[in-house]
DNA sequence: GCTTTTTATGAATCTGACTCAATATAAATG
DNA sequence: CATTTATATTGAGTCAGATTCATAAAAAGC
């Protein structure tokens, strides 16, 4: 019964200690980079030796990849979270983008290790990939959109879907290099297109409105012409 | 007189070697990627002894940084060469695109390979950034297209100059890991994005000029209708 | 308590980038 | 053309750091 209550079971050391080499990964991977980030010291960090690294993790660049992956779960929970405080689709997505691009901005070196990470084969098992579980949260919140009559598809989803991820992600490079440029112009323009492009009501009004109107014009010259 | 038409002066050997350096390096980089390309490999098919290398490059990081640069300076001309076969702005900007997206994705590692040079500080320096160089590309294009008035700048201009440039190198990571997928369907549907946003006819169309149109028309029809 | 299995250790190995004293080649000088 | 001087090339040797592996500690099973 005491080892019930016990606070470490052997499964329960080990993740410990899997954690602690994940975090102490993920902080020398930031402050020094991938290159110049010693297994030593993440052993070190981690109080741990330096084969006991290798028990949990292949080689460095797994252990990158390992880091990659949980970057990419926490931000999703995040995107989740700050999407569901609000309601309408629009707020919701304009939330899902200033998010993103403030995470991204904020962690800017883990845009480098992600690219880094696809590299390698690896891409395609789920659970080595949080990367389509990120990309989902855009995709539940567009089919939301097109079903709440907010939005229509006029290109496949994931043109669409690039479109988005790939302005905010270049974004970020260029807020990162230039502090003093406004996050905000990204996101409220991203939404403007969104509106703009892939909005219900105003799409409606696209060729028909127009030809509406040639048609009121065609019908005055009709009337001047008839009578002079 | 003999050596102005010799073949080999000391400074053209030196020359050679670099260009056999850097394509060596080049071939050896996209074949292997940068962590298993081996700088003995590299001077091996460049001909020269593994120090020889160092003569011209301080670094293996060194000479990625200027293989990378020789890749967009080769591409900003072909970019040009691109634009200038046709006339229309759009037409222009759709080359533009197809160009970019179509390259991206021949040489896709060279986008991960960009983003490794990037890390290192070296980024301002126009000579060592000829990224500047490419996207001038764009900014041009587009400058010219408000001069024509074809366009107007709804946004800054470096906001749309990363929708732009960002949704390419995203939907080429796209294209390059499902070749299934057309090209095409992205870059056409840039092109309407760009139509639509920044075109200025369409633009003018706006809802408060729509409505001012109709009210307008609505006028005119009565004056007529009264005189009738 | 003793045996077996699992987990941890860190010294030793191995790989590959980078250096440097020695050597070769080209230019300059006379 | 011989000699001196400057420049370019070489590759064996150094060194840092990732990875391995024989050994030891800890836990589990009996």
């Amino acid at each position: 019964m005491a080892k019930l209550a016990a606070p470490s079971t052997r499964r329960e050391k080990m993740e410990a200690k899997e954690r602690a080499i994940l975090d102490a990964a993920r902080i020398e991977f930031s402050e020094r980079g991938f290159e110049n980030a010693k297994m030593s010291a993440i052993a070190k960090r981690a109080e741990v030796a330096e084969g006991t690294v290798y028990l949990y993790y292949r080689n460095k660049k797994e252990l990158l990849d390992a880091v990659v992956a949980q970057f990419w779960q926490v931000l999703t929970q995040g995107a989740r979270k700050a999407t569901l405080a609000h309601n309408d689709t629009i707020a919701k997505l304009k939330a899902l983008a200033e998010f993103h691009l403030r995470e991204l901005v904020k962690d800017f070196d883990f845009v480098g290790f992600t690219v880094r990470t696809r590299e390698t084969g690896t891409l395609d098992s789920p659970s080595l990939n949080p990367i389509r579980g990120y990309v989902a949260v855009f995709d539940e919140l567009f089919r939301q959109g097109v079903d709440r009559g907010v939005f229509q598809e006029t290109a496949p989803l994931w043109v669409i879907r690039d479109l988005f991820y790939g302005t905010l992600e270049y974004s970020s490079r260029t807020l990162h290099l230039h502090k003093t440029r406004e996050a905000q112009a990204v996101t409220q323009h991203l939404t403007e297109v969104f509106m703009t492009l892939y909005g219900n009501s105003k799409a409606a009004r696209d060729d028909s409105s127009l030809q509406d109107i040639e048609a009121r014009l065609a019908s005055i010259e009709a009337k001047i012409d008839a009578r002079s």
